[in-house]
DNA sequence: CCGCGCCGCTGACAAATGTCATGGGTGGCC
DNA sequence: GGCCACCCATGACATTTGTCAGCGGCGCGG
């Protein structure tokens, strides 16, 4: 009994590569291939693997979100995230979404493998040492205002711009800011989003 | 005549995943496959490939590194850069370690097999499209010490930490970041960080 | 040798940023 | 209803920042 794959990654190259690597497996087979995160669903519905293959980083529509809804309309389909960064705040957001595995890039294809049959079989899969990193980056203490702020502020906007595309005053903006430099225990704005964004609590 | 091969590439399961794409074409012969910057050239005198796949972003050595010390100690050893970003800077980089070649992970399986056969047989391989975004990039306009002090900000030190870290008077650092702002048209130190960033100029 | 660009520094000033106290409004929960 | 957390705002304040002018030194090319 051969296991259906999906395989959503927005590089062409690396998921033709992917494709060819599963491949060589026996009980594998590759019946759909996307680069977009908002054709998952479509393909999912009309292929119906039984793992599907997701990378996070995809325009249109980014493979969490695109797990999310997998899991709610395409029951039978489990998820096995496959990405590059081995961030905390992806595998728990992964966790919420409801995927069953977490594949960093960085492992060896028999990883892989063995990871999307068990997940198949109906296990949980996820690296041991992903899931206590994790556990310590903890839940995020921001607001979802602080939050909001600190996203804004990632391309290198001014508190006045800030406040002007969140429709705040900049004093509130401030106010926010600090916070959220406060919470993350850094020193400043920039050092405040990055921390927040190594979290995944942005 | 097959043409032999060397990948580099610093996550695992991209690297096979190449590894088992090449191979489907008849004339390509992986020989060696590493994960290392650092072990491109010590690979390279061992099995004399004809063509060098290197990846920018890698442990140890940088892919753009790498190609140097290659084309000064492999003759006959050409390289082509294979890289997630499309970044400007990067070919420019690219072109001037002595890589023949440079494919994004976005093209399809076919452009790269196509570009390592044409620079075996001696031509050199750009996208179109990215030679443009290059020329319009230009040349870095920073100073050295411009340079220096926007690669210290990158990870969000204030300007006290910059000036401590590279032994200049915070009054220099603020001078250089003024001037490389300046440069780069944006309005903050956040965003000339960027700017800089993406246009290769770090 | 002289000009020029880069390096490093200083000092002064304006603008942006971060901190703090305070207050009002809302909605959930006991 | 009272408590609490969050949202939004204001104002005052210290600190950090960006900008500008100016100084001396060094090395390179005309």
């Amino acid at each position: 009994m051969t296991i259906r794959l999906l395989l959503a990654d927005d590089q062409e190259l690396v998921r033709q590569a992917l494709c060819a690597l599963l491949a060589l497996e026996d009980d594998f087979e590759v019946v759909a291939s996307v680069g977009r995160g908002d054709e998952v669903v479509d393909a999912a519905r009309e292929h119906r693997p039984d793992v599907a293959l997701l990378d996070i980083e995809m325009p249109g529509l980014d493979g969490l979100s695109a797990a999310a809804v997998l899991a709610a309309q395409v029951p039978g389909c489990r998820v096995v995230m496959l990405t590059t960064f081995g961030r905390a705040g992806y595998l728990r957001r992964a966790m919420e979404a409801g995927a069953a595995g977490f594949v960093v890039k960085d492992a060896p294809a028999d990883v892989l493998a063995d990871a999307i049959r068990r997940v198949r079989a109906g296990e949980r899969v996820v690296d041991p040492a992903l899931a206590v990193a994790t556990l310590a980056a903890g839940e995020s203490p921001l607001t979802a205002r602080e939050r909001d702020v600190l996203v804004t502020a990632r391309t290198g906007a001014t508190i006045a711009e800030i406040a002007s595309r969140l429709y705040l005053s900049e004093g509130t903006v401030r106010n926010y800011v600090s916070a959220a430099i406060a919470k993350t225990g850094a020193r400043n704005r920039v050092e405040a989003v990055r921390i927040a964004d190594e979290r995944g609590w942005l």
